[in-house]
DNA sequence: CGACAATGAAAAA
DNA sequence: TTTTCCTTGTCGC
């Protein structure tokens, strides 16, 4: 279940959990069992997200080792209380210690980097609404130069870092913007609208750890509607809801294939 | 730009 | 048993 949001709770439900002390690291699956070993029983000292990238920081006296996380596309992380049960073998990477646990299962990327490789990363993805050193000016310096579609644009992390599927099917929902509009025909007004939209929705996923991006004013509630049957335990307008009633106008939601990604949107309230 | 792989579990068939 | 998925790097045209 990974977008920004996503990542950025785990990077405080890590720290919650595990920040100043010194768990035992271990690789059940194998595949980071050597980095697991240097980094047994050595203290967690920072965790911090930017965009889909978890990054925990390990000692840190002299230079800090960072474990590098990255869950790709069905990566998952499960937090429970001790004792922790015997390891499944598909488990990545656990931190235990005397009262908790957490498994990583199933990422794209868990690697040991240094400070400088970690740089790196950053340097490569653009500004995520849910850090407080974003700077919108320097996405929209890109969005406003592109040809490309802006749906596409909110998926580039080097764009935009964090925004996912859900977030920008949503987010194009809520400000009428049609999704293969061009970059360049999206106004300053129009992306700073899109970016504080961002900003809001996306704090609040981090807070209830799910993605909610419908209005009061359109809930099944409000309008009328039966209760929302959902598989994803979120309220949203048009995300997998291809084919089903616009909530606002009736519409049909329609679905395409963009970059062998599902599109939803609703060619009534978004318009060219 | 499209295809595909990597790699895990849950939902759909 | 097959498909799907809130991702992305790489490969080939």
């Amino acid at each position: 279940m990974p977008e920004g949001h996503t990542i950025h709770r785990l990077a405080q439900d890590y720290a919650a959990a595990f920040l100043g002390t010194a768990p035992r690291v271990t690789s059940p699956q194998g595949k980071f069992s050597d980095a697991a070993a240097l980094l047994d029983r050595a203290a967690l000292t920072r965790t911090e997200a930017h965009g889909k990238h978890l990054f925990l920081g390990f000692r840190g006296f002299h230079a800090t080792d960072w474990v590098h996380i990255h869950l790709g596309l069905f990566g998952k992380v499960g937090f429970g209380a001790a004792p922790a049960p015997p390891p499944a073998d598909t488990v990545r990477l656990r931190l235990a210690h005397r009262t908790a646990y957490v498994d990583l299962r199933g990422p794209a990327a868990c690697a040991l980097i240094t400070g400088a490789e970690k740089q790196a990363i950053h340097d490569r993805l653009g500004p995520d609404p849910l850090r407080e050193d974003a700077d919108p000016d320097r996405a929209y310096h890109r969005v406003s130069r592109s040809r490309t579609t802006v749906a596409a644009l909110l998926m580039d992390q080097k764009v935009i870092a964090g925004v996912g599927n859900v977030y920008r099917a949503e987010v194009l929902f809520r400000h009428g913007i049609d999704p293969y509009r061009a970059g360049r025909d999206i106004t300053p007004a129009q992306w700073d609208a899109l970016w504080q939209d961002l900003v809001a929705l996306m704090r609040e996923g981090v807070r209830n750890n799910r993605i909610d991006t419908v209005r009061p004013e359109h809930t099944p509630e409000a309008m009328g509607r039966p209760p929302r049957v959902d598989d994803h335990g979120g309220e949203v307008y048009v995300y997998r809801r291809a084919n089903l009633p616009c909530h606002v106008c009736g519409g049909a939601i329609r679905t395409a294939d963009l970059a062998a990604r599902n599109l939803f949107w609703c060619p009534n309230c978004q318009r060219p």
